[in-house]
RNA sequence: UCUUCAGUAGCUCAGUCGGUUAGAGCACCUGACUGUUAAUCAGGGGGUCGUAGGUUCAAGUCCUACCUGAAGAGCCA
């Protein structure tokens, strides 16, 4: 073979098309089509969601060689880059040369160029990201990560690498994944039946942590302004579109913010995302809104050019009891004091204001116990904020900096106060108001990508009784 | 975990009220076509109807259990 530099498509389709060279090209076969005289090639080599025509000539090459080009066959091409004859496509290339890397057998080769199910694709996580949709996902799964760490960097925020495994089982949020190396077949116990921790690796009963956030306090506190991101575990038997038991959180937590501001930080991080979004993976996104959601991109647009609502949980529960005199019908009532059920949030989200909304102030019986009590002694100062089909992308909260009532609230809840003092210290020197929040990343992704089930924004999903690949 | 729905060719699906030999598209094989656009056209091969029981003269179809998947709910990000 000529020795002719490597191509990415995205470069030749998108940057520098220099017609009249010879180039090479590398990548996986899309689709193959025809007549005995000439061959056309849909070769994808995951640069973007964009395929570049191959033009071959069938008397310049030898008939095994094009039968073993087949969809999911991996080749090199060599040829002259031109203006394309036919519609569809501006571009395409003349080729001279071809080897062939690694043939897929079409008998047993999984993926088709036609219809496929994103459960059958499920079932094949190690093929899938060879597919336009999981292709689409994954760049764009990138480019968020990348915006994310973008904007905190360009916000004065500190990344901070919070522990993965973690000796406090009061993180507050669920059920958490045991960390050992005790022999499970031969487990030492006292004379009252309790597990002795004392060989196991750390001496003590670890986890894999559920939140980074009280150690991001710690950060805050002393760096001013820090962010969170990192895989985060729960070990709940959840079976919905929206769980993982393994997914990515983003925690920034902030000194001196009280919840207004936190609120803004918010906002103005999702608005920031989604025109990142927009700006730099709009042919993915385009293809997923021709593909699976055709409202996808109005509902980026929206979400970054309109205010959030705003309301505190008491005028939420109003507005639902409204609706409910109004003849709507909930499953479950409305009152104030009991958390809002998945309806109700979708009510408020979809129905009435059919507008992001972010929620504030809720009773503090149903919410964390480090949430900022407010002057009333019954509510918290925490925020939700609710996306239209995703439901909670982000729960957040001012957190209570007075060490006397922070106290209390952990005595209340019943957490072991011996296991917090280095939580419950930066309250006894120099505390200061402070705030933060978590956002899901895959649920980020559910948003931005449109994909229905989060399965299908993670490469390789963890779930309940699912840990295949 | 609860509720509901689904499981038929390698993939995507149809299959009427329980009735004779279970169908289509794609993929594969053979052939046609001088530029295709998930190419098209003609022909061909390909099935233990999720598994195990049961009802019936007769079950892909009805019943029971289990397995797997999905949607809704709970928990939450």
């Amino acid at each position: 073979m000529e020795k002719i530099s490597r191509k990415k498509i995205v470069d030749i389709l998108k940057y520098s098309s220099e017609v009249g060279v010879k180039i090479n090209v590398k990548g996986w076969v899309r689709s193959k089509r025809g007549n005995k005289n000439i061959n056309f090639i849909a070769l994808n080599d995951g640069s973007s969601i964009l395929n570049i025509q191959l033009v071959v000539e069938v008397e310049k090459f030898s008939e095994s060689l094009l039968k073993s080009i087949t969809t999911g066959a991996c080749i090199s091409a060599i040829g002259e880059l031109v203006a394309s004859q036919g519609q569809g496509q501006s571009l395409e290339i003349h080729v001279d040369e071809i080897q062939v890397y690694g043939e897929a057998d079409p008998l047993t080769y999984p993926l088709q160029k036609k219809g496929h199910s994103l459960e059958f694709l499920r079932e094949i996580a190690h093929l899938r990201p060879r597919t336009n949709t999981f292709s689409a996902v994954l760049r764009i799964r990138h480019a968020m990560a990348y915006a994310i760490h973008k904007y905190f960097n360009d916000n004065g925020f500190f990344y901070m690498h919070t522990p993965i495994i973690t000796g406090s089982d009061c993180e507050g949020a669920g059920q958490m994944f045991q960390v050992t190396t005790l022999d499970l077949t031969n487990i030492s116990k006292d004379k009252l039946g309790e597990v002795i921790y004392d060989d196991d690796f750390f001496g003590k009963p670890t986890s894999l942590t559920v939140s980074g956030q009280l150690e991001g306090e710690l950060g805050a506190l002393a760096l001013g302004a820090i962010y969170t991101f990192g895989p985060t575990f729960r070990a709940e038997n959840s079976n919905t579109p929206r769980h993982l038991a393994e997914f990515w959180m983003i925690e920034p937590e902030v000194a001196f913010n009280e919840i207004q501001e936190n609120m803004d930080l918010a906002e103005d991080f999702l608005k920031y995302l989604t025109q990142y979004a927009l700006d730099n993976c709009s042919d993915d996104i385009a293809f997923l809104n021709e593909m699976w959601d055709k409202e996808l991109i109005s509902r980026l647009h929206f979400v970054a050019n309109n205010k959030f609502v705003r309301l505190s949980y008491t005028d939420g529960v109003a507005i639902l009891e409204d609706a409910v005199r109004n003849g709507h019908k909930f499953e479950f009532p409305v009152c104030w004091g009991t958390d809002l059920q998945s309806e109700h949030e979708r009510y408020l989200v979809e129905t009435h204001f059919n507008c992001p909304v972010i929620l504030t102030d809720y009773p503090k019986e149903i919410k964390a116990f480090y949430m900022k009590l407010n002057e009333d002694n019954k509510t918290v100062r925490a925020m939700d904020v609710l996306f239209p089909k995703i439901g909670e992308i982000i729960g957040g909260s001012q957190r209570e900096d007075d060490y006397e009532k922070l106290k209390g609230r952990i005595e209340d809840m019943d957490i072991p106060i011996k296991d917090m003092w280095w939580y419950l210290d930066t309250r006894r020197f120099g505390s200061a108001p402070h705030s933060g929040f978590g956002l899901g990343f895959e649920r980020l992704l559910l948003f931005v990508t449109g994909m229905s089930n989060i399965r299908d924004v993670i490469p390789f999903a963890r779930t309940p009784k699912n840990a295949a690949f």
